[in-house]
DNA sequence: GTCTATAAGAGGATAGAC
DNA sequence: GTCTATCCTCTTATAGAC
């Protein structure tokens, strides 16, 4: 199973490699299936199709689908923490730049198809979740880098001070299932930085006309 | 069925009465458990028993789910064209007023757990609803009304004119689904008004300040 | 750990009596 | 048009050989 080789450290023999190798194969299946139809129609038979092995075989992996969602999720906000990390970094940023550089990421991981997007009334789904540290501890993370950013911005007043900061968490991480940036692609009209352009405009300067 | 007993004027037998208010109330628990669930993880035979009937007598209304989730949405845009309709009415309004007030009709009705919505990914959902002709008319007729307020305020500069109308049309729909109503609604410490408010105030006028 | 085969059950839809 | 009983497909999950 997948813990015991997360937490290992370093000297790895090549059976344990192969086994890391496949098991982030079937993630990757995972992602791209849960953001293209996510959780309730991604079946478990076209992971282990799209993996190229038997059912069976993965369930020896990963207990159960849920899990499988979870482990999606955790190698999704690896990779967000790691942007997080690279704007932490750049000091020609102030924080509410790096929150809408990140948005931008948000935005373009979905419009390209692999941002993957948990239904969040599955209660099944949710207990596991909920269950599940390596999620909780990332979700966790994340949320306190990103409220970190927003109440510095408030302080700064380059971010509404009268939203509470939990508001503009939530707002910024409904971006990564935000069906308008889908809406506008198949419309075929315009390109997808375009679209990210309006997006993020709307979502940081809203619809109303500044003036 | 129903298309039949939608188009009869006026004169009703106490048989096409009963008739109705039983597909009325048919509707009315598809509108309900769609808003509670979704699409995907309501079944029919949950319909069936909220409403009180069985399954098979339910399939007398109704030729599929698809069908019975068509008739939700067709009534739910009802709703959405008579509240057009008011604002239409109102001189009082601009037609940026009329969009905010439009949009948060929808948020309001979102948060009390009666705007039921579909998802955009599921084909056969897809496919079924694009061949439903009171759905599109109503869609269209919607899109259509919704469209002259936008491109007025946009002219009016009271509504961002480099935005392309259909991006703001998007961004208004998109509010029918918007999960940040119930993350902060799960949070349990603001009252549903003070949520409403602080959803259309991002929507509007984004995240950053206004100066 | 991988496979084939299958259990177990949910859920959409229908048959046929009344 | 309503019911009970049933069909049938899809899907999650497991048994057991290699």
């Amino acid at each position: 199973m997948n813990e015991v080789v997360d937490a290992a450290p370093a000297k790895l023999s090549f059976r344990q490699k192969t086994l890391l190798a496949r098991e982030d194969a079937i993630v990757a299946a995972v992602k791209r299936l849960l953001a293209e139809k996510g959780f309730d129609l991604m079946t478990v038979d076209e992971v282990a199709a799209e993996v190229g092995i038997a059912k069976a075989s993965l369930y020896k992996h990963f207990a159960s689908k849920e899990q499988l969602a979870a482990a999606a999720m955790v190698q999704t906000m690896d990779q967000a923490l790691t942007i997080v990390d690279g704007l932490a970094a750049d000091a020609s940023l102030d924080a509410a730049g790096r929150l809408k550089a990140m948005t931008r990421w948000t935005l373009e991981t979905q419009l390209a198809g692999a941002m993957p997007t948990l239904p969040s009334e599955n209660s099944s789904l949710r207990s596991a979740l909920l269950a599940h540290r390596d999620y909780m501890d990332r979700l966790m993370t994340l949320s306190d880098r990103l409220g970190e950013w927003i109440v510095q911005a408030q302080a700064d007043s380059t971010v509404n001070p009268a939203l509470p900061p939990e508001a503009v968490l939530y707002t910024i991480y409904a971006r990564a299932c935000d069906p308008v940036l889908g809406f506008l692609k198949a419309g075929g009209s315009h390109s997808d930085a375009q679209i990210v352009d309006w997006v993020l405009s709307t979502c940081f300067d809203g619809l109303a006309t500044r003036r």
